[in-house]
DNA sequence: GTAGCTGCAAATTCTTTGCAGTTGT
DNA sequence: ACAACTGCAAAGAATTTGCAGCTAC
């Protein structure tokens, strides 16, 4: 039987309230700040297991950690190349079943756009980045 | 200035033999067979090099290690679940664009598709799988 | 009370780096 | 000749696991 502990309740509470996917990074140092001591095993073992009770999804990116997030409708995600957050985007191409080859059986797909996102591309955006908290604790860049 | 070793040489007319992107793992196994004693790290180190010479491209996918491919015009892959090898796909949704939200930037765009390739969802795929050398080869399934 | 959970530290896995010897130009 | 390169082994970084003590039920 799953057990409701202080940890795994301050780390669903930590993506309720995110408003977008996190990284496991961000999920540590967030949850922390609900319940001191918090390690970061805790973090790994407790995200996998509301995966598996279907309460939050992975996401995985190219080339990066994975993000979690909670379920939802069939979406996609727009990463910012400067501040490196990650989106949900609620669209997706009509015609993506024609892109299979002949023969090939498409099962799922998986879309991730890249750009800046509203806040790292509007002017003056520079001097207002070191303002926006979410920064402070996002993920490692790539190189 | 960069040289043509023998490990170059036989790291990149492996990936010109392959017709497909290939993992670290899968170059290294099948460069082995062209000079033998080849090292992983030297693996590691002349795909750096060929990327940075244009040489050759890295290919993230979500969740997986990188593939390598050789450099073409803009494109999109395909991966198949059953024998984990990873396709080229020569075609692009025309809408793509209109996806970004409003404020948005939208500079690049990743597109994966999953399912199964033409030879695993072909019928009697599983009495071939054994024959086709590159699944034996093929870089580690995901959990 | 006890099975499930936690924090810590050690183990894994993948990738990178230091180093001393080798090789391409 | 000598800077670039190689294999090996050790170091890093991200994630997982073993274990002894803790806690939700």
């Amino acid at each position: 039987m799953v057990r409701n502990t202080q940890q795994r309740t301050a780390i669903y509470q930590t993506l309720m309230g995110s408003g977008r996917p996190l990284s496991v990074t961000e999920i540590f140092e967030l949850a922390r700040n609900r319940v001191k001591g918090l390690g970061i095993a805790t973090v790994y073992r407790s995200l996998k297991i509301l995966e598996q009770e279907g309460r939050i999804r992975q996401v995985d990116l190219p080339g990066q950690s994975s993000r979690w997030e909670l379920p939802g409708r069939h979406h996609h995600h727009f990463l910012c190349r400067i501040c490196d957050k990650l989106f949900e985007i609620h669209a997706c191409p009509v015609d993506i079943r024609k892109l299979a080859p002949k023969g090939y059986r498409l099962e799922e797909h998986d879309i991730l756009l890249h750009g800046q996102c509203d806040v790292c591309a509007a002017p003056n955006a520079g001097l207002r980045q070191e303002s926006n908290p979410a920064v402070l604790i996002a993920g490692k860049r790539r190189g």
